[in-house]
RNA sequence: GUGGUUGUAGCUCAGUUGGUUAGAGCGCCUGAUUGUGGUUCAGGAGGUCGUCGGUUCGAACCCGAUCUUCCACCCCA
């Protein structure tokens, strides 16, 4: 075999994992439909600049760019000459990287989907006219980041997102929450967390603490608590510049776990001088009392103010999800932004959304073996080819079994018996059909039960009635 | 981007301090069985030991580079 792969971090799906997958998709979509959200989907490549600094710095960083094509390109290229001319004594180490980046800048034009929210964003703002508001939309498609692969991480994979644009109403963050608990229990999921924050009380502690330009500082460090311990998260708020005074502000957060009712009541204290933090505060209490009157089915919800996903573009909720059962990443995400499609020219569109990976939720589910047995099934029925005649005389049995809703197949070659059998064996097909020279005289087929072995003489008409019921 | 790890048959893996012709199980193909799969028996095919370079009389084994796998950090779904 020739040395042939797939690009790091890719991966081919047989046709066993594409039924799980399926199994995953259409949960989902049909969720979102009962919702109300209808589908869209955008190109796998945007324009470079709709991309770049919509994820933060680290963001931009994994971006997959497509490089420009044919004159273009060498165009780009006989510029860095003219840039750089002594390029014989290019090294690596005196690189200078204004040159890196003005390199990608110029010569790439494109860029692979980071995720789906900015392409969304960037989808509303160019069909305005076309689009009733307040608009609920929903896309699975796959992203790409070049991000080294390791547990739960792809540098391809799918997300399956749910927005509504252009209302401000909390009710739709009550929705989304509602959608987590919905789909994660469809699939079987018995213990995960929704965790939930809000990015002006984020805000409002960084005011607190009276640094509020150290507000992704500080959360990016508390976000780690619980991974490295309070010592270490003093260490690197510290090593980020704030001071012993400072930290000592922050010491009151470690301590916020458990009720929510409690996390509330002590972060009201906490938050008195900050505006913009009472504000999210009020905006978390409200989600909560609202969610009162929805029970969840399997979800557990928890208010954690050490949560700092998406702060790129957040502005008000923000969520993600995780299961309690298997170690992973989180496995969805999401939140509210206040004027994503203000960058590409549309003022006043709020707007709120989730994320659920597909791909995460794959890996759990897998570990917790959630996946129904019955999922791998492909044809029903195999008729054996026996040679010209028999395959005429098939022919329309087979269009009536499939016309019956049965799915079912005709070998397409009158090989040996032993190897159609052990195809239709190997194909997991539970019935198979042989119609040789006695059976086209009498009417009656061989109809066999492969699980079991026995098999019968039945008209086709009985089969069909055999396998409808 | 940083640190570590992995690579031998289609798959899972053995392989002695560096020494003849690199093995096993499973799978695959053929036959026992010209109208019967999944069991059994007999036989067979299949490897540039990830790739390139180096050390050596001699390399799957030692060294270097590179690619790949998996894992952790960063960050994230």
């Amino acid at each position: 075999m020739k040395n042939i792969g797939i690009p790091k971090g890719m991966r081919d799906f047989s046709p066993s994992v594409m039924a799980r997958r399926n199994y995953i998709f259409n949960t989902i979509r049909k969720s979102f439909e009962l919702h109300g959200f209808e589908q869209i989907e955008t190109p796998a490549m945007e324009n470079r600049e709709t991309l770049t600094g919509k994820y933060g710095e680290e963001g931009d960083r994994l971006i997959f760019n497509v490089m420009q094509r044919g004159d273009k390109l060498i165009d780009e290229i006989l510029w860095l000459k003219e840039l750089d001319t002594d390029t014989d004594k290019l090294t690596k180490e005196n690189f200078n990287p204004a040159v890196k980046s003005s390199i990608i800048e110029n010569f790439s034009d494109g860029a692979l989907r980071y995720d789906l929210t900015v392409p969304f964003a960037r989808y509303v703002v160019q069909h305005q006219n076309e689009i009733t508001f307040p608009f609920r939309r929903f896309q699975i498609q796959p992203v790409w980041r070049a991000d080294r692969p390791q547990k739960g991480r792809y540098r391809e994979f799918y997300q399956c997102d749910a927005d509504i644009i252009g209302t401000d109403s909390l009710l739709n963050e009550v929705e989304l929450i509602k959608i987590f608990d919905e789909v994660l229990s469809e699939l079987g999921m018995q213990d995960f967390t929704i965790k939930l924050n809000n990015r002006k009380v984020l805000s409002g502690i960084a005011e607190v603490i009276g640094r509020p330009e150290k507000i992704v500082d500080i959360t990016v460090a508390i976000d780690k608590l619980e991974k490295i311990g309070q010592a270490k998260v003093e260490e690197e708020l510290s090593e980020k510049g704030l001071t012993e005074i400072e930290i000592n502000k922050i010491k009151p957060l470690f301590q916020l776990k458990g009720d929510s009712k409690l996390v509330i009541s002590i972060l009201k204290e906490y938050l008195e001088g900050s505006k913009v933090g009472q504000e999210g505060l009020v905006e978390v209490e409200e989600i909560l009392q609202t969610l009162q009157a929805i029970p969840l089915q399997k979800a557990k919800l928890e208010i954690d103010v050490t949560l700092a996903r998406g702060l790129d573009y957040y502005t008000g909720a923000i969520f993600e999800v995780v299961s309690n059962e298997v170690k992973m990443g989180s496995i969805c995400g999401g939140g509210r932004y206040a004027d994503l499609t203000g960058i590409f020219g549309l003022k006043d569109m709020s707007g709120v959304g989730i994320s659920f990976g597909a791909d995460r939720i794959y890996d759990v589910m897998e570990e917790l073996g959630l996946f129904p047995e019955s999922l791998s099934q492909s044809t029903q029925l195999f008729f054996v080819n026996f040679g010209a005649k028999e395959q005429a005389y098939v022919l329309p049995l087979l269009q009536q079994a499939r016309e019956a809703g049965i799915s079912a197949e005709l070998y397409p070659e009158a090989a040996k018996m032993k190897k159609q059998m052990k195809y239709a064996n190997q194909k997991n097909i539970p019935y198979v059909v042989m119609v040789g020279e006695s059976e086209m005289q009498s009417g009656e087929l061989t109809f066999k039960k492969m699980q079991s072995g026995e098999q019968e003489k039945l008209s086709f008409a009985e089969i069909l009635k055999q396998l409808k019921g």
